[in-house]
DNA sequence: TTATCATTTAGACAGATTTCGAAATGAGAG
DNA sequence: CTCTCATTTCGAAATCTGTCTAAATGATAA
């Protein structure tokens, strides 16, 4: 869960489509598998690695596993970008 | 200069130091490596890869090539958050 | 229990990435 | 032109990553 964390689960392309797939409401593993043209054990992989960076939490309906976009973590990407932008010259 | 060249250049701790010491003014390509614990040749890849994302630009001075931030790219990022945050529920 | 469905974990492999030292390039100074 | 300094490019080694298939786990239904 840590920053490097985030950056490193957001450089991969499929990760990001699944972010994208969850932006309106939890799906389950099944449901954002069948969007990818890779095997369901490939998007597992994914999936854990945005769980492990914090940009998704998963919950446990009986037979399925649902996964729901998780913004708040993204906030820290937004602050370090701000910082980038902000404090450019001579501030103090 | 892709999206994707944006993220993947920027989930290296490494790239994101050299950034944040170019927050406040150019600095040369050997100003920017004293600050690091690794050869010359890595950091100007790092360099490299930054300036093909379209994150740095660099300007030959004499015997120096100054980097600097640039920053517009940046907003890509910022708004591809803000799009996965923004429309989260039920618009349209 | 056994069977089946949804998903993850394990192990393997190819290709990408980070890093280095050494050689090459660019540019001013003598 | 030659020397030196700043930086990059080359080529190679070690490690990391994305992907696959096959096997394991969790949960429900018969």
């Amino acid at each position: 869960m840590s920053f490097q964390e985030t950056f490193k689960a957001l450089s991969d392309p499929t990760r990001r489509a699944i972010l994208d797939i969850l932006k309106d409401g939890a799906k389950t593993a099944g449901e954002i598998g069948s969007q990818f043209d890779m095997a369901g054990a490939t998007v597992s992989h994914h999936l854990s690695v945005l769980r492990e960076a914090g940009l998704v939490s998963d919950d446990r309906r009986g037979k399925y596993i649902y996964y729901e976009l998780n913004v708040s973590v993204l906030d820290q990407i937004t602050g370090w970008v701000a910082g980038l932008r902000g404090e450019k010259r001579h501030e103090k």
